[in-house]
DNA sequence: TTGTATGCGTTATCAT
DNA sequence: ATGATAACGCATACAA
């Protein structure tokens, strides 16, 4: 009686055969209702419970979604956060794996979802990659994928991502009402999407303006506190330094702020800066810095909804591409002009 | 040719029998090199993939590990991450579900879980839960389990959590010789042992230091921005105010630094501020507030470990409870002796 | 309404 | 060195 019981062992000891058995616990329609309380009171007394691993043996399916992601920040736990609430909703179940932002890391872990029984993934790429391959393998295998947050036009999978342009583009225009005439860009890796069209929206918005861009004011960097901490100081230095910088991330935000009053130098007087994510902090710190929003709930939400989709319809859904629109909250950091209808907050 | 390959494919166009390539796969010892060969030429020619499904389904063993966490909060998402390590080193890949503090939430995770194919659990407990006959199920499914983080005694089960008191002692007594007289905590919900203990240790300090602690200046509330935030207002309404706090968290410090700021007061010469965590943000603000370091990568680690052990020793180690150091970096908040050795950063 | 038999992919036991 | 067969827990097509 140590070992969990079976259907097998209920139909012993009813002397009923175990597909009656089986019938009665999913409540099908022909079976005897007297048959079904037998069944039902016996499964309850023996604490009966259904094998799940049995179930997906023979459905060849077990309801997990494996999630890769680059890692656990702000941003994205909340996606995934998104992501659990849709998954639980529809019966599934969330496997992360973070990939520490390494290519390699990301092999093993595709590799350990692929082992891993689940049915499908929901993922978003490494800062380092630039090869696919591991992904494609997925969809070589049946699986059903949806890419999300980091998207790439080098997948061809469904996926759900941010109009970083249309962020990059706010950011950037927001600077420019704001009388702040040389703008400097950190942007991220030159691989990443949200990187390049976060500065995309920035040319644009420059361009718009009739502003001349500076390819001295446009620094990859990665995205972090640190590399950013030294290129902001880089910039300072230079003879004709910028008055404002947009930073694609608010850790980059930050590492800028850094070298800004290293530097002596104050926000928004001096120097403007807005950055990208709209994390907690950003409002903590002082000044408070500007910064443009994700829906990142939402947006975890949608790539579930999605998988779930593709799950459902077998037809191909790799040309579904949502993008959900960012918002900039503006703050001290950025802000010369009062504005009358305070978006300050 | 579009279902995956099995072994049975391999035996027939092989005209050998299921069992020899099974052996062939595995490096069985009884077998013909070249037998061996071509069964392995041809599982590459198909692509075959041992079905994990089926393994898992046999050997009553998935090698996933559900980890029930209250929420991803930095420190939490660091300990994942150590759990992750470990358990991938092991072979192991790990299913997290966040319970957002919510006791239902937290027994339908564990539910979802248990059906859910692991073959055991890591888990921290909500801050709701006080309450543990779910968490006991999954002992009584014969499941190993380790909790983590909130230790509780309420749980009979291998452990791995934080020398809270130790943490509360080294903030209260850093204090109180930097000449704080008035100390005030903020203590957590009640039924966290995480909270009572870094209280326990707040008054063993006020203890050792014969200040005799003031049930006014102890005030219990959410691990929330929000409420600290209006607990310390009260606490600085009072007509024999504090000149210190004491929060058990840095969500918590940073609304009694906001309700302190607001007030007007200056930290540390008005009021001393000491947190819980030591997460980024509390070096980012001004002034930077000291807080207690806990070892989460570590902590993650030694959970999965611990976890690991149960799996393999098949011995009750329920008896075993692992505790780690924590330690406090002093900062501006509560300095105001300079140090000569400056554990200042 | 109920029972029998088969199969899912693999390993393990027992033959040969 | 290899093959046949049972077993894991469940669902289901078919037979009764």
């Amino acid at each position: 009686m140590d070992r969990p019981a079976t259907i097998k062992d209920i139909a012993r000891q009813l002397n009923i055969s175990i597909s009656t058995v089986s019938r009665a616990m999913r409540n099908a329609p022909d079976v005897n209702p007297e048959t079904r309380k037998a069944v039902m009171a016996l499964s309850e007394e023996l604490n009966y419970l259904p094998n799940k691993l049995a179930l997906s043996f023979k459905q060849r399916s077990t309801h997990n979604i494996g999630v890769i992601v680059p890692n656990l920040d702000y941003v994205i736990a909340t996606m995934v956060k998104g992501i659990d609430e849709v998954a639980l909703e529809a019966g599934y179940t969330v496997m992360v794996c973070q990939s520490n932002e390494s290519f390699g890391r990301e092999i093993v872990n595709t590799r350990r979802l692929l082992d891993s029984l689940v049915d499908g993934f929901i993922i978003s790429v490494s800062s380092e990659t630039k090869v696919f391959d591991h992904i494609r393998k997925i969809q070589e295998n049946h699986m059903p994928m949806v890419v999300f947050d980091r998207v790439t036009s080098a997948l061809s999978a469904p996926s759900v991502g941010l109009d970083n342009m249309d962020g990059g583009f706010q950011a950037t225009e927001h600077l420019i009402e704001q009388g702040f005439k040389r703008i400097a860009i950190l942007a991220g890796p030159k691989n990443l999407s949200i990187s390049n069209d976060r500065m995309e929206g920035y040319l644009k918005a420059l361009k718009k303006h009739r502003i001349k861009p500076d390819n001295d004011l446009i620094i990859h960097c990665d995205f972090n506190q640190d590399y950013a901490f030294v290129a902001t100081q880089e910039l300072l230095a230079m003879k004709k330094r910028p008055d404002a910088i947009f930073t694609i991330s608010d850790r980059m935000a930050i590492g800028a702020m850094l070298a800004i009053k290293q530097k002596g130098l104050s926000m928004p007087q001096d120097i403007g800066l807005v950055g990208f994510n709209n994390e907690p902090v950003v409002s903590l710190v002082s000044p408070a810095i500007s910064s443009v929003e994700q829906p990142a709930f939402e947006l975890g939400k949608m790539a579930a909804k999605l998988f779930i989709e593709t799950i459902h319809n077998n037809g191909d859904m790799s040309h579904v591409r949502e993008v959900l629109k960012p918002k900039l909250y503006v703050r001290e950091s950025s802000l010369r002009i009062p504005e009358k209808n305070g978006r300050l907050r």
